[in-house]
DNA sequence: CCATCTTGTGGGAACGATCCCACGCAGGGA
DNA sequence: TCCCTGCGTGGGATCGTTCCCACAAGATGG
């Protein structure tokens, strides 16, 4: 391996001037610049980034913690942070897939540990006491994704669900609906809460009393949209349209309804949540509320480099705007 | 930051000691082993990796290049992969979005210059040879997946396209089709060649002319199927089936046959190739070839493990089945 | 003409681990 | 008694950087 002492011999000066030019500060004459930066690729050196970090204490790396990576939805959020990771000259470093909170504590005390200048986190549930002191206690930055509970974050990226909820509920109001099923995730998560917010909202700005409205909670799962709007059927429902929790609950009800003979948009109106990778293909295509994951991950590094660059965006909070896509699968009764 | 100093003060004993105690190597009487453990738990000490690595040359850092994270199709791999380095207690650096080979060629530089253990490299082209060079003398262990040209690879994983591409071709044979349309992908990924003479050798055994068959060439895109086959279709050819070089491509294909009131399957059959994730939500769902896109990440990560805890495997090139799924979208003639 | 500042350079102590080497001691075999 | 081996421990060099400090020479100003 060449080091930087191989580069001051063959460049007859002194590490230390190695290094002011390598790290580009400090006063060095132009000719012996020139020299070294001559040495440098004569011999192909590169900078042990381990000795960089041991001594300075920065890695260039940045920590990401996602639900699951395999999701479209996560990934889509990952391909905007690794893109922006490129631009802003970072590596990132990756850990998801954490459905227990244990193993999602070891896995940021592990980034943690890497020395990552940064973290950005995308978390369904609000972080353990414990990790959130150990965090807190690191002083690396970090940039929240969803929700902050426990005020870790510099920085604190909102994804405007309650919004997108009331607007996808104002659609089906407007176009007369007024039969309404709501098959929601989980209440743990932020973002169902949030959904179920704007909905409420929606009904009241209609003057619809709530009770309109039949919600049941259940997992953001194609299985748990089938299974439930099957047995909704044939317990005797009737309703004009389903809102689904997500574009993937959206997907079951459309084979559930399919599956009972029934016609889309027609006889029944679905609306889903996310605009996920599926949902244009649907038949009908899936009318749903976009969520612009990429962009929201693009965005979480631009503002981590932004404050590794020392800019301090104390109590910085960005809503971003949800979007309702029109497609085919809601018609006007 | 507590140090492995601190912590052989508050337990009375050498660096060195605590070093055997936390590496689990060496003599170490159990008295003080137990002594530094409490020590350990109660000044909350946790390695420095960046001391560590710099030392030792050893990371436990697995980096993984792909083609793109956010497509759905590596997501999965990429989910793989991160669920096996989990398990084999690897943190996983990630890189990918590489349209440009320069781009891509900085990118693998730049996990060796982290010192990466291992590399994942799942790439459509060829290595460029400075590329190689740099890769081979870094002595880093590389699992290849797709293809290894350049004999990089301690391990090369291989996807069955061939057998895939055959067994679909053979489907739309045996359910009598003989005028069948291929739009196939760039004929410079190695994935598509593969697929190509999966076709040809289907055709061979079924005693047809080559000539039965029109391909197309572009892109793996929904837009190349959607275009290409409306230029098809006014063009006045005459087909019974598509076999689309992927499923995005069999998504255009099946929008553009929708679009002239063709009746699907009844008028035309539809095979895809991937069984990426929006295949089943497709109307009429859609055959295709599975690819096992999950495993392959999980074993790429398992055969490096194994490199790493120093088993050779010198040589190991691994094909992994495709697997024909069907669904609504081929029917008989 | 001395003090001060700017520019340019090199020496060498950190950073926090690993791991080689030396050494001490006990027990057993010749 | 002497030597060897196994166990247990500590000292300290080393990995490749960064960065503080010292110093030198020339320019500038009062």
């Amino acid at each position: 391996m060449v080091t930087i002492k191989d580069v001051s011999k063959r460049a007859g000066v002194s590490k230390s001037t190695v290094s002011r030019v390598i790290a580009n500060n400090g006063y060095v004459s132009e000719r012996k610049r020139e020299i070294i930066g001559r040495a440098i690729t004569e011999l192909g050196y590169r900078p042990n980034t381990m000795a960089r970090g041991l001594r300075s204490n920065r890695t260039n790396i940045i920590g990401n913690v996602v639900v699951d990576v395999a999701s479209p939805f996560y990934a889509q959020m990952v391909g905007g942070s690794q893109a922006a990771c490129r631009q802003a000259q970072k590596s990132m470093l990756i850990s998801s897939g954490y459905a227990d909170q244990n193993d999602e504590s070891n896995a940021i005390m592990e980034l943690i540990d890497r020395a990552c200048d940064g973290l950005v986190l995308y978390l369904e549930n609000p972080v353990r006491d414990d990790l959130a002191d150990i965090i807190r206690n690191s002083g690396i930055p970090v940039v929240m994704i969803g929700g902050d509970e426990r005020k870790l974050g510099r920085a604190v990226i909102k994804i405007d669900n309650y919004s997108g909820a009331k607007a996808a509920m104002q659609f089906l109001i407007d176009n007369g609906h007024r039969h309404i099923i709501h098959l929601s995730g989980p209440l743990a998560y932020r973002d169902t809460r949030a959904r179920l917010l704007g909905i409420k909202a929606a009904l009241a700005e209609a003057n619809i009393a709530a009770d309109k409205i039949l919600i049941r909670h259940g997992e953001y799962f194609e299985k748990f949209g089938y299974s439930e709007t099957l047995s909704l059927l044939d317990s005797g429902h009737k309703f004009t349209a389903v809102f689904a929790g997500d574009d993937d609950i959206a997907a079951g009800v459309i084979l559930a309804l399919k599956e009972r003979g029934l016609h889309l948009p027609k006889d029944v109106s679905v609306i889903g949540f996310d605009d996920n990778f599926h949902a244009r293909h649907l038949s009908p295509a899936l009318t749903t509320v976009r969520q612009p994951t990429r962009e929201v991950g693009r965005l979480a590094i631009e503002l981590l480099a932004q404050i590794l660059d020392g800019n301090d965006l104390e109590n910085t909070e960005i809503t971003v705007p949800t979007e309702l896509i029109v497609r085919e699968s809601v018609t006007a009764i």
